[in-house]
DNA sequence: CTTTTTCTAATTGTCGACAATTACCCATGA
DNA sequence: TCATGGGTAATTGTCGACAATTAGAAAAAG
């Protein structure tokens, strides 16, 4: 059924990568849920039903509330008892706080991988970034590749901070959310060569190993990144308020449905 | 059947807070087996059945799957498909690291805090330093109170950061694991003592609205108390180790069972 | 006595059906 | 015309039973 995206580069990607062992239903529709929500086919805010999902792959409800329940907890789905679930969709202050949050963990693990990562992962980074440039430079894919090459960059540095709690938490929990805005907000404008730039001086400073300046630079990144982000997503905005004067995007607050639950 | 524990304090302390409104069965039973865990009832490493829960708890497998997929994705559990689910032990390199993220993550809420907490939420944050140090003095209950007003102060920090992502990660996923921990470790000689002193300081400094000290006292306050978790855990470790030379406290890499996997 | 193999029992994964709650539509009234 | 009430349909929550897989013990071979 999920036939696993044969990806285009062979570095051997960590996104996109073939689920390890999907030994259970439950997994492969989670696995498949993820990805139609990631790339998009899912739309954000989207209502889903469970009687409807488990005709559309063929399932019980069993597994796919299994399935749900972990979606929920990657905060890539919304659920309020007895009335359903949705498909997540952030608002512009809950994209930046995602913002915030990454810049503080990316940094953190840009500090640990220019102490702990080997010479293996590093070269393993420069690997990613030359062929990153290099599908940069064909100008082919526009900024797919960009992005996902871009995504490669960020995981190879949490993995090489070699913190097993840093790891789950940004690669589980964050970076999935990362790429589902990114289906509706790609870098645009000179970003992505400045992006190139600051990848570079991030790897060199890891392999340097100044943690200090590592951190740094990691930080001001997802920090441009943010602006950047957060530029493309007033635009859309504004464009979209120009169309029509209702205030949509923001249904946290005054549909029943809060948007992200703290004390459950 | 689970009795909300009537907390001894009442400055509406958000731990152990009567759970909002617990309408579905898998809810009621995840915050019971979370209590469970958290408070050692349930023993960090013990296998738990579904059999067995389900007749404990005089409920069907299928809300208990639901609860037992939750405390996995708030990592109390660890599961493996097939084989069976076990409570989280904590080897001493990811207690380190759970400290390690908790640094990066509460210095960026305490900035945030001394940026956005009201007048109100600083007063509340008052109250529960008084009440704290009050049954310090006390000296009754001896650790127990100090701990959760430890956590009591910290949650509401994170609340007041205004960082609903934050206050996700923080408040969801890794304070019940500290929790877990602290029934184990808890702290020891002067630390405490010390700890009230730092409290204060911070306090101080979100009450002048002074983000970069705030963030600072906040990053060597959680160190200090990672440093001193280390120790206590060292020392545990040594005088199990003389008592019987296996090296159980590490079943992480050993046995077939990963402690924490990062791409699923 | 050790090692391998097989078998049994227990546990997990999956399914379909029923009960409980909610949302929506329509009728009735002011 | 709008608000309010009830009723119906759909969805979610829960349960028990069956199938698939694994762990452990017992038995057989070396």
């Amino acid at each position: 059924m999920s036939s696993p995206i044969s990806a285009p580069y062979s570095v051997d990607s960590p996104l996109e990568m073939a689920p390890p062992e999907v030994r259970t239903l439950a997994e492969r529709v989670f696995h498949q849920l993820q990805s139609d929500i990631v790339r998009g086919v899912l739309a954000p805010g989207s209502k889903i039903t469970e009687p409807g999902l488990s005709k559309t792959y063929g399932i019980s409800r069993g597994p796919l509330r299994e399935a749900m329940r972990r979606l929920e907890s990657h905060r890539l789905i919304e659920r309020v008892p007895h009335v359903g679930a949705r498909v997540v969709k952030l608002s512009m202050k809950e994209l930046i706080e995602l913002f915030d949050v990454r810049e503080a963990l990316e940094s953190m693990a840009a500090r640990l991988a220019a102490e702990h990562m080997s010479a293996e992962e590093i070269q393993g980074l420069r690997d990613v970034l030359a062929l990153h440039e290099g599908q940069a430079d064909l100008k082919r894919g526009e900024a797919y590749y960009q992005r996902e090459g871009d995504l490669d960059f960020h995981y190879r540095i949490v993995q090489g901070s070699h913190n097993k709690m840093l790891m789950s938490l940004l690669c589980n929990d964050l970076y999935y959310l990362v790429r589902l805005y990114r289906t509706q907000f790609s870098a645009s404008g000179t970003r992505p060569q400045r992006a190139f730039v600051e990848h570079h001086r991030i790897v060199d400073a890891i392999e340097a190993g100044d943690a200090e300046l590592a951190e740094l630079l990691m930080r001001r990144h997802v920090s441009a990144s943010r602006a950047n982000v957060a530029d493309r997503y007033a635009a859309i905005l504004k464009q979209q308020s120009s169309e029509s004067s209702d205030l949509s995007s923001e249904p946290a607050e005054s549909s029943g449905m809060p948007s992200t639950t703290c004390q459950e």
